[in-house]
DNA sequence: AAAAGGTTCAACCGCGGGTGC
DNA sequence: TGCACCCGCGGTTGAACCTTT
């Protein structure tokens, strides 16, 4: 027998509260704290049913609650906590005081989640967006011209763009060697890309190969530098964060001294985090993230198609 | 000024876990 | 053990509001 629904009485009401529901509620709830849900209605006499005054009184009238904008801290705290625990809105408010699991959810699907697709991050996994660009077909075909990649460049990575670059552009031994690591790590081969991790593991082997560096590239845009975190995880092989664990710009100063120690430690390698420490501007701050995972895509592309 | 389209967010719905009988 | 109930969660809806044409 299946359990009816708690609204399906008739005379309860449904839809938005009055003043004087309100009011109600909470002197209810003051004198004699929530109780039992299903009865309160009744002993409060509201004609509604126990599970919307519960919602009302979490969601909206519980003196707890901080009303207004989300905070910079707030939104990157809630970008941090959604990597590791996904759609567990609930998880998440309780990490954010005076926040409700309702506004949370509201305030990702309305403004963070935009964002986010926006600059190419795929608010789900929290990784670039490569999918939006199949460069598959770019490596493999016989048109292939770096004229032809160029034109694309403002999709991609610059990272990933740099590195295909190069690898158009050397026409000698290395340039093979560079193609048979790219097939291994299925990075540029198989869009989308997994996750950032994947790209750093490629790189390091990149590394390897004799008389080749990253640094070698010609930069195609003004040297971003990997992400902090990101890279934090690659070092800590054997002890990988979780998969979708991407940094996002850390405010939080106590940070620094593990990047620090991490740059030190790849300090032969020409790897530097130092714009990763760097105290954000407010322009980094307007857009929430890092620079890495910011991927200009150009307005002529409808990303909502991919959504 | 008005219509159309887009955005926001409070509120609702259905489901599942936990608990008591 | 099975059923009924309570509660909380995540997804969805729709009215109100805002922006664009």
């Amino acid at each position: 027998m299946g359990r009816s629904p708690c609204c399906d009485k008739n005379g309860l009401k449904k839809g938005p509260w009055t003043p004087e529901e309100d009011h109600k509620l909470i002197q209810y709830i003051q004198l004699h704290g929530p109780g039992n849900w299903r009865t309160l209605p009744k002993n409060a006499g509201l004609q509604r049913c126990g599970k919307s005054c519960r919602l009302r009184w979490t969601n909206y009238l519980r003196p707890d609650i901080k009303r207004g904008r989300f905070s910079f801290e707030e939104e990157e705290t809630i970008i941090q906590l959604h990597s590791v625990l996904g759609n567990k809105w609930s998880a998440i408010a309780a990490r954010l005081p005076g926040r409700t699991d309702n506004e949370i959810k509201n305030y990702w699907n309305t403004h963070i989640r935009k964002r986010l697709l926006r600059n190419g991050i795929d608010p789900v996994t929290h990784s670039p967006r490569l999918d939006l660009l199949d460069l598959s077909s770019l490596l493999n075909s016989t048109q292939f011209n770096l004229s032809s990649l160029l034109g694309l460049q403002a999709l991609v990575n610059p990272e990933v763009f740099r590195l295909a670059t190069t690898l158009l552009a050397s026409h000698n031994e290395r340039s093979d060697l560079l193609l048979q690591k790219l097939q291994q790590n299925q990075l540029l081969l198989n869009a989308p890309l997994q996750n950032q991790r994947q790209f750093f593991q490629f790189q390091n082997q990149i590394q390897e190969i004799p008389n080749f560096t990253t640094q070698n590239v010609p930069s195609s845009t003004s040297s971003q530098p990997m992400q902090g975190q990101v890279e934090e995880s690659y070092l800590l092989n054997g002890q990988m964060l979780p998969p979708q664990n991407y940094g996002y710009c850390n405010s939080d100063a106590s940070d620094n001294s593990t990047f620090q120690s991490l740059n030190n430690n790849r300090s032969n390698q020409n790897f530097s985090l130092d714009s990763v420490l760097s105290t954000p501007t407010e322009d980094e701050k307007e857009s929430y993230c890092s620079n890495l995972m910011k991927f200009e895509i150009p307005a002529s592309l409808n990303f909502d198609d991919f959504m």
